[in-house]
DNA sequence: CTAAGACATGAAGATATGTTCATGCAAGCG
DNA sequence: CGCTTGCATGAACATATCTTCATGTCTTAG
């Protein structure tokens, strides 16, 4: 259970109260599973169907052994889950939460960055 | 508007096709500002209203000056704005995305972490 | 059992990141 | 102008993170 955050059991989330610290690192946790450029493939190429590792490893440009490190901190994150098949091992999103943040967190992110496009090098 | 309900206000994103390795480091680079708690409290207390500088140092439990270093960040990335009040500088969020994708953000990851509650100690 | 394929894991090294310390810059006050 | 308040900045240190290398485990085949 997570302390501080108790939104109810109906689904509905009124208010989004202050994030607590607890909370915060909860968050902060899930979310730099989406915070680097190879997970974020590896997971957008999950988004479109299951893989396996090599498979993986070959859309996203990686090392074997790397997809595989990164699996593992995805897999433990709830983020994806992957089942035998045969001497495969395939990978898929865990549940449409992950697809969704995914989206919602592309999505934003362009509209973000359109924003402040020529921010970073702009008169300090 | 509701979290989790899906960010199409206007009902039509396109296609997420999948991403490339720019836009991976992109959302991947916007995505990092919301995976830190120190962050994340930030922009938590942000977003239910502009703070000073004190006032967020003091909301979030932190040291001036590392506030003002997570602050240039943000500013860098676009997600928050800030603009002097007399000695003070007041920061608000930059718009509403900033909101949402942080509310999503929360809403997901926690469904995600209610998944995946006792996956890290499982069977090993 | 031996051999090969597919993936996982541990250790190590290079980077990146976040916080702290000391200091600089800007604004208000007398 | 000198002083105080409020914030920004740079350097340094501790830590975390990601990738690579070597090796282990599990599965299928003969």
């Amino acid at each position: 259970m997570l302390p501080g955050m108790g939104h109810g059991a109906d689904g509905r989330k009124p208010t989004p109260s202050r994030l607590d610290l607890a909370a915060a690192k909860s968050v902060a946790t899930t979310l730099q599973a989406l915070a680097t450029p190879s997970r974020l493939m590896i997971l957008g190429r999950l988004r479109e169907g299951s893989a396996t590792v090599g498979e993986l490893a070959d859309a996203v440009q990686m090392e074997q052994s790397a997809v595989s490190h990164q699996l593992r901190l995805l897999r433990n994150l709830g983020l994806v889950d992957g089942v035998r098949q045969g001497r495969s091992i395939v990978y898929s999103l865990y549940d449409s939460h992950v697809a969704q943040l995914l989206d919602e967190a592309v999505y934003h992110a362009e509209h973000l960055r359109l924003g402040a496009t020529d921010r970073e090098s702009a008169t300090g």
